[in-house]
DNA sequence: TATAAATGAAACCAAATGGTATCATAAGGA
DNA sequence: TCCTTATGATACCATTTGGTTTCATTTATA
């Protein structure tokens, strides 16, 4: 029971990968581009973008021998449409503190 | 380097955690109580409640012999809030839209 | 005061995770 | 063509993770 869902959750789970994201979210790099910013090899890097490719979390464009990797927002507003199941319970509460305080009113 | 923020993904990264969650939306519940709504053992499900607990997910009222788990909605907020980042990058995108579309109408 | 109920804690285990090093392959450029 | 650049793919390793079992501790209750 592999979701998206539980994919992009996973791949966001990690500091570096989170990273990436924001990287990403100002340009389009390669692997080699990315593996710039971080102090570990390019090998490592790949896994990661791979993870973050397989929770929707960005795509990948060939170009020749070189791979640009961009941010999927498909991926980010997945995770994120996790967290409405919330807003109606957050909602609910507000409702309840509201009729408790008319009551006393009354 | 392990900040709030590392906690909360770190604690929904696992779907166990995440349903704990949604229970706890409905419901305060003891352990044993969470239990019963896996196919695992207690101490397991101990053991997601510890990590949510330092996620800042949830948070747990003693009563006596037992222990009330209840959910936290700052951990989950700390956690939302990651994603504001891209709020702005989306905008920015939106904006660049709008501006190129502005372009081709003159 | 026994006894049952609810949790705490620790040792242990298999599998997943995050990293490295190494070698192979594919694509541009002088 | 030859060399360099960019990536792909493995094998390997230490640590973390998610789970179990077992035993100890604390609190109600008959």
């Amino acid at each position: 029971m592999t979701t998206v869902e539980q994919m992009g959750f996973r791949a966001l789970a990690d500091p570096t990968r989170r990273s990436i994201l924001q990287l990403l979210a100002n340009n389009n790099l390669t692997i080699a581009e990315v593996a710039d910013n971080f102090r570990m090899t390019r090998a490592a890097v790949k896994k990661h973008l791979t993870i973050l490719q397989e929770g929707n979390l960005i795509s990948v464009q060939i170009q020749g021998r070189s791979r640009l990797n961009s941010l999927n927002t498909d991926g980010l507003q997945q995770v994120m449409s996790w967290f409405d199941f919330f807003d109606t319970f957050w909602d609910e509460r507000l409702n309840t503190l509201k009729t408790e305080i008319e009551k006393d009113i009354q």
